[in-house]
Parts: C-alpha cells; sequence; structure tokens
DNA sequence: ATAAATAGGACTAAAAAGGTCGTATATATA
DNA sequence: TATATATACGACCTTTTTAGTCCTATTTAT
C-alpha cells in the first residue's frame, strides 16, 4: 500500500544513471537493463514515457541512445511520476484524481477534504524534490 | 498508484463516525455500512483489527458495538494505517519494508536511500495527523 | 545492405485489493 | 433458557492493477 510502481522505480534509476553519465553521452536502454538488472521491455517503455514527456531526448538508430533533456536540477520528482503514471493517476483515494460519479461512497464520504490536505503536502514533496537530489 | 487500500478508507470513516456520535453510545457495524453504503463484511473485519490494537473497544452481543479506545486527538493517522494494513505494508518501495532479498535489485539499487528521506516525510504527516483533524 | 538502436501496440502472467461466505462466540432480554 | 443480535475470524473467490513479454515497425551509422 501507498507504492510508488516498479516503472517509477525504473525510471528513477534510469534518470540518475544516465544523469551520472560523464560528458553527456548517449546511454542506451540496454545498458541500463544489464548494469541493474531490470526487464529491458519495461524499462524501455519507461524511457520512451520520459522521451514523450521531454524529460530526456532519445537518439534512434545505431549508437543511438537517451540524453536527459535538461540538467538534473530541472527535473522535479512530480515530472517523472506524471509522466510515467499520468498525472491524475497520483492520489491517496480515488476520489480526488477522478470524477466523483467513480467513487460509489461519494456523497457520504467524510473524509475526502481531511485527505485532501494530506494530499497536497505529499505533493509538495515530490514538487520539490529533483533528480539531482537522488545522484 | 500511491493509493491507501478502501480497508483504510473505511477505517477513517468509520472512526470518524464513532468518534462524532454523542455520549459514546456503542455503534455498530451494520449502522455504519448502512449509512455510508460500504460492505458490511469488509467493514467489520476492519474494525475488528482496530479493536485488535486497542484503537477501538467492542461490546459482543445484543446492544453490542464498538466505542473509541481513547479519544480522537490520541488516535493517530499512523496508528489507524499500521492497525489495518501491518507496518511494514506502508512504504514507497518494497524494499524499504521489507528484507533485502525481496528485492532482486537491491544491491544494485540508486535510489534506496533518497527514497527513504521522503518515506520519513510522509511517515511523519501521518504521525501528526489525528482523527480529531477529521472529524 | 545491415546491424543496432528506439517506438509502440497487443497480449499474458502475477500480485494485490476488494469482497463474500460460513461458522463460532458472546450477551441482553423476552 | 431460547432467541435474536451482535462481534470474531478464517477460508475462499473475484476483480483490478501492476509487471512483464512478444511482435513488428522505424530510424540511422557504418
Amino acid at each position: 500500500m501507498l507504492h510508488l510502481s516498479k516503472k517509477i522505480e525504473y525510471g528513477l534509476i534510469a534518470l540518475r544513471h544516465i544523469a551520472s553519465e560523464v560528458n553527456g553521452c548517449v546511454v542506451t536502454a540496454k545498458e541500463i537493463s544489464d548494469k541493474y538488472h531490470i526487464s529491458y521491455e519495461l524499462l524501455a517503455k519507461v524511457l520512451q514515457k520520459l522521451t514523450r514527456e521531454g524529460i530526456i531526448i532519445s537518439y534512434q538508430g545505431v549508437k543511438g541512445g537517451y540524453i536527459l533533456a535538461r540538467k538534473p536540477d530541472q527535473i522535479k520528482l512530480s515530472d517523472v511520476i506524471y509522466a510515467i503514471e499520468g498525472k491524475s493517476n497520483i492520489s491517496l483515494m480515488n476520489c480526488e484524481a477522478e470524477k466523483p460519479e467513480m467513487c460509489n461512497i461519494f456523497s457520504t464520504c467524510t473524509i475526502k477534504y481531511p485527505l485532501a490536505k494530506i494530499q497536497d503536502i505529499i505533493n509538495n514533496v515530490f514538487n520539490d524534490v529533483t533528480i539531482s537530489e537522488i545522484v
């Protein structure tokens, strides 16, 4: 419970690895999956999502790979989480993220507003931490 | 992702309900499940766990039910979460909560210590909030 | 032309969460 | 003392979510 997904985990490990690469050399998905013993296909998809969201830049073809799109201290943890999981999938309760009709006790639920405050605190933590802090 | 479970949700709704009961009258699981339209059996189990952990007190038999074991401001959100889900099930990553051998990339994982710091911040939030704050 | 790389959809497997069922036990009261 | 009403709790099933795999297409340096 309250778990971040493996995708986030792999994304962070990858970003940390790319960020620590000297001279901004490109890094391939294979290199990362081999080094950290994680599923190549899954990691590849995560990197594709990070690319789509402009967090990293990809180069296709031979000698291709990935580099960071901006400096580590410009990449917030929340950027990474939102890129990989989608902004609406990050919340303590379903009712905060989705439409009221998604929750069958929305009208009678008494705890959604108190929990929203806690949610804000957690969101702020993710907004305040950047990749530079996990290198 | 990062969701609290329905059990926690139901537990908090129930505690809020019991806490707002006048004169400390006992409240039955049925009353709560009817009022908030939640599964009776599931709620009953949650209340049983809260009882075992000494957060509420149960009375069996006719005219039985539940009352709070202590004042709302003495019941921390973390108490409730730990009682229902178990302390070791609350963490951003598996490796923090469980044995290193549970994580097949433990030795190579580069993000466990940075994430542990974020975990601490979140834990502190749950330690600081009490049931009195959600009534 | 070829080999090495990313892109991405479709699918399957595994794990976690949510929910149900059956039975036992306790107890107020008619 | 029989009964109805309540909690206690393990076993089980179903659904949802997460994790992982497979296949094919595209890009590009050599």
